[in-house]
DNA sequence: TAGGCCATGTAACCGGTTACATGATTAG
DNA sequence: CTAATCATGTAACCGGTTACATGGCCTA
């Protein structure tokens, strides 16, 4: 999932400013499974209406700087429907918890015990975050999705609280650091 | 975690060279929560050598092309370390699969379907690679990080299967394309 | 009046992939 | 004889991030 493909998925369902898409893709229902920024958004747009598959209009909301908005045109829905209809790649998943939690035992009971605390907090913060969009949400596709988010969560969520304290003792093991230095 | 923390990790366990790494991040027990490849593993290990974190020793194993086996320096293992302390990043989903999902209106039932079906297969895959590892391993880091793999696996096979009429159901609604060409 | 949000955009950089080049050995 | 696996490495490219530049408005 590239700018490319993301930006013409948003734009399917809404117009939206590169301003507004990056905070979909940061704080929306996107952000479960997406990432960009500014950086990429604004060329990304440039170039999409460049090749025909978006098209912009400025707007201004009074008290607030001029907007350029993007909507898709019909090039860009089939493009869209194109890129949707190949078949998509595994999914990736990149976690440096992962790899602090199995190198355990080079960590304190405490900065472990914190890594976990931390990762709880931010998935419950995920959490309340799709089930804030989830309701008030109609698009059927979007709530198939928000529930696969709350569940994958949930099952993160109850691995960490019942297996904290076994991580825990891992780290409680030897002295790692002088198992590192000798 | 990029390649430097990622090698440096899987050489602080055991030396390797670079071909077994990439083995290791694709095949072995790393592959769930990384992915690396030879254009950045070897000029890495280079890299690493240069640095004095790692060191080289050719090997022959007779009837095999020789290799070159690296192995962790205590001053690799300080830099390990160094890295493991530091505040981990949020894991980053990236999902081409949910992106389908939430458009399913725009697929036709066969091609959800499909692509469920090969999900499931692969989580499957994935799940019994995972197993595999963790069977005949008795690092108890890895263990603990196989079993949130596997939990994870597990949760997300259990959402698909309940959750898979509901969205072919939703695929099977509108005419998509005649809607999106509109 | 300082900081935060709105809003757009660029340039430098970076980490990584893809594809290629090379070559030996083994299994079918 | 062919394909697969083992094994190392490079070069071109690419997608993306980070940091910067700019500026107006609103709130504390």
């Amino acid at each position: 999932m590239n700018a490319h493909a993301l930006i013409l998925a948003i734009l399917n369902y809404q117009e939206a400013s590169g301003y507004e898409i990056r905070k979909m893709s940061v704080e929306g229902p996107y952000s479960y499974f997406v990432d960009i920024s500014y950086g990429s958004i604004y060329p990304t747009l440039a170039r999409l209406e460049a090749e025909g598959f978006v098209v912009s209009r400025t707007a201004q909301d009074p008290g607030k700087p001029e907007r350029k908005v993007y909507s898709i045109t019909p090039a860009g829905r089939l493009e869209f429907i194109r890129a949707l209809s190949q078949p998509p790649q595994n999914d990736k998943l990149k976690s440096e918890f992962l790899m602090v939690a199995m190198a355990a035992e080079y960590g304190s009971p405490a900065s472990i015990s914190r890594a976990i605390g931390e990762r709880i907090a931010f998935l419950e913060e995920e959490r309340a975050m799709i089930a804030r969009h989830m309701d008030g949400c109609s698009h059927e596709g979007t709530r198939w999705v928000a529930g696969y988010g709350l569940h994958m969560i949930d099952a993160g969520l109850a691995y960490l609280k019942t297996n904290c304290e076994a991580l825990m003792a891992i780290a409680g093991g030897a002295n790692p650091v002088g198992k590192a230095a000798e």
